[in-house]
DNA sequence: TCGCTATATATCAATCCGATACAACTGCAC
DNA sequence: GTGCAGTTGTATCGGATTGATATATAGCGA
């Protein structure tokens, strides 16, 4: 799947602008699950409006600067139905966190500590921001199903983390856990 | 943290050749929370040859292609410990699965089952390959630490995909299980 | 007024993926 | 005994994507 479906995914949604589509991968309610940057976001839409599957219009709202709206179009809506009917990829995850974990017996103990109270704070504050977007999301919608889903895996991670103190040798209670609160 | 540092870290661990570390993160020990292509595998190794990171030997076992077996030097240990010691960034997470979950009433309800039923699949073929590796993995070793991790994710989301079945419409028991027992 | 943050569009080199080509061998079905 | 699918292996390349950066306007606190 590419950023081109995502955006109209995201445009099936509401209108949006560059910026936002930005924004809603990124902390709204598309995020923890996709991801995008602008360098494929601006270029995606650019090329969609050649193909006629969204349209723009210039907004401008004083105090800010302009800036141009995109809507899907009936051929977009098409395009992103038949882009949904495939056999999706395998997910992916990549951390960084759990490569360094990897290696642990070779990090300063001060290091450790520090990434790993950084991971703490990172799953806190991405359930934090989705339990903020489930009390938007329709009750029985797609975002209430992929919001549990986000939900019980971070759960799960900050669980097996607090149990896993010990394993690494870290004092039972962070120092650094209330920049979360 | 680009493929030239993973590389490292996976022949810090044992010798290799690029064949061998793509299969060590696609299955092996280094999966399910790293990815790398054979596209960015080979250059790095080559690069990295080039800085000096690596040596390379060839090893023609009978019956077999000739292979490039690359070890870590000390130089390349250096390296590691270097890459190791920053803040790492975000984890990344991407499913196509939850993408299109969240247009479940744009999907037909065959192609809703379908694609349900190859992500429980998908999250049970991974639990047990990682129990596979569990293993394998010395007790206190940042591979457990990391496999625990791992296989706590993918229970949470293995529990709450089953319960989510009539959420979603399903039957609930799907027919398309056997295949992963 | 300086610096910081937010809103907003846009580009670009570096990187990386996904697909493919090539090659040699194994084992299996027919 | 031969076709042919599967595994082990190296390697490349076009195209997609990232991450950083440039540019501009405006609000807000020190």
């Amino acid at each position: 799947m590419n950023v081109r479906t995502l955006c109209l995914g995201i445009l099936a949604h509401e209108d949006a602008s560059g910026y936002e589509i930005k924004k809603a991968v990124e902390d709204g309610m598309f995020a923890h699950f996709i991801d995008a940057s602008y360098g494929s976001i601006y270029p995606a839409l650019t090329q969609m409006l050649t193909d006629g599957h969204v349209s723009v219009r210039e907004e401008s709202h004083p105090g800010k600067p302009p800036k141009k709206v995109y809507s899907i179009t009936s051929s977009g809506r098409t395009a992103l139905r038949k882009a949904l009917h495939v056999t999706p990829r395998q997910d992916k995850f990549k951390s960084e966190f759990l490569f360094q974990a990897l290696f642990k017996d070779d990090l300063t103990p001060e290091h450790l500590a520090e990434v790993f109270e950084g991971q703490m704070e990172y799953l806190h504050r991405e359930l934090a921001q989705i339990e903020e977007c489930r009390q938007q999301a329709e009750p029985g919608s797609g975002h209430m199903f992929v919001n549990g889903y986000g939900q019980a895996v971070l759960r799960a991670a900050i669980e097996y983390m607090e149990k896993a103190r010990g394993e690494l040798g870290l004092q039972p209670q962070g120092p650094a856990r209330d920049a979360a609160e």
